[in-house]
DNA sequence: CACTCGTATCAAGCTAATTCGATATATAAG
DNA sequence: CTTATATATCGAATTAGCTTGATACGAGTG
């Protein structure tokens, strides 16, 4: 009972086998917690349905189109040849991430993309694949 | 046989029993066809790999941790006390991606995120998730 | 060569996502 | 009230993705 509380960190363990220097490994092991704990569980939930919210080449043509402007279901369906309940299901889950809004008029549901960084996101992921392919 | 070549549009149909108004709807199909050809759906395909890849919390915390720096894979498994095989494959997913590259060492494989749009990208969803749960 | 260690890949079980027809809800019109 | 239309939701089948132990590969070491 006495100066440091953690005899036998697992952490620090595997990191000392790994450098075989005890030291080194301590500091390597309290960089990597620090960085561990900077980490927001909860946050990244949330980044990550808003990423699997558009990885699907559907939603993403979907928000392709809303970039010129509000659309109904019926012209989205009819533009991109899907059926019915396929394009309101993935509507409603474009919604679910915050990534389109819906404004209801009569019977019409009219979609259209959130102000903010959809267009980036979508411009950046652009440029991502430009590497690869163009 | 003169004038026009699309005498039965079943997008035009659609949209003129829609709209009611036949001009309207030739103008909106017209506008939709022109939208829609405008979509390159193996760009969009490969747009959707990437955010496939980061549609995952355990694949975004990888990159967080890579933000400070290149680490190897039992770095990155210790940190964030998860199998080795479950952080291998993930790794493999992100490195098909582009988003991070692999450094070969002796027998250590290093990682680091690829330069480029990985940090912004990962900005601009924490901006979007910002605004839902404060 | 035998052994160890770091990493990659495989395999099997499980969960989540996609698809689309069928049905339900809701709004408008006759 | 009935009908038609636009959209949402349900259900069932298929597919894709995650997880993890087991195994294979590859590079060092004795």
């Amino acid at each position: 009972m006495s100066d440091i509380v953690e005899p036998q960190d697992p952490c620090v363990e595997r990191l000392a086998k790994l450098t075989g220097d005890r030291c080194k490994a301590k500091n390597a092991a309290r960089r990597l917690k620090a960085l561990t704990e900077k980490i927001d569980e909860a946050e990244l939930a949330a980044e990550a349905d808003v990423f699997r919210a558009m990885a699907d080449p559907f939603r993403l043509a979907i928000l392709q189109l809303l970039r010129d402007g509000e659309l109904c279901v019926c012209e989205i369906m009819t533009a991109l040849e899907r059926p019915q309940s396929s394009t309101s299901h993935h509507l409603s889950i474009l919604k679910r991430a915050g990534l389109v809004k819906e404004r209801r008029e009569g019977k019409w549901s009219r979609y259209r993309l959130s102000e903010g960084a959809v267009i980036e996101m979508m411009n950046l992921a652009g440029l991502m694949t430009d590497g690869r392919e163009g």
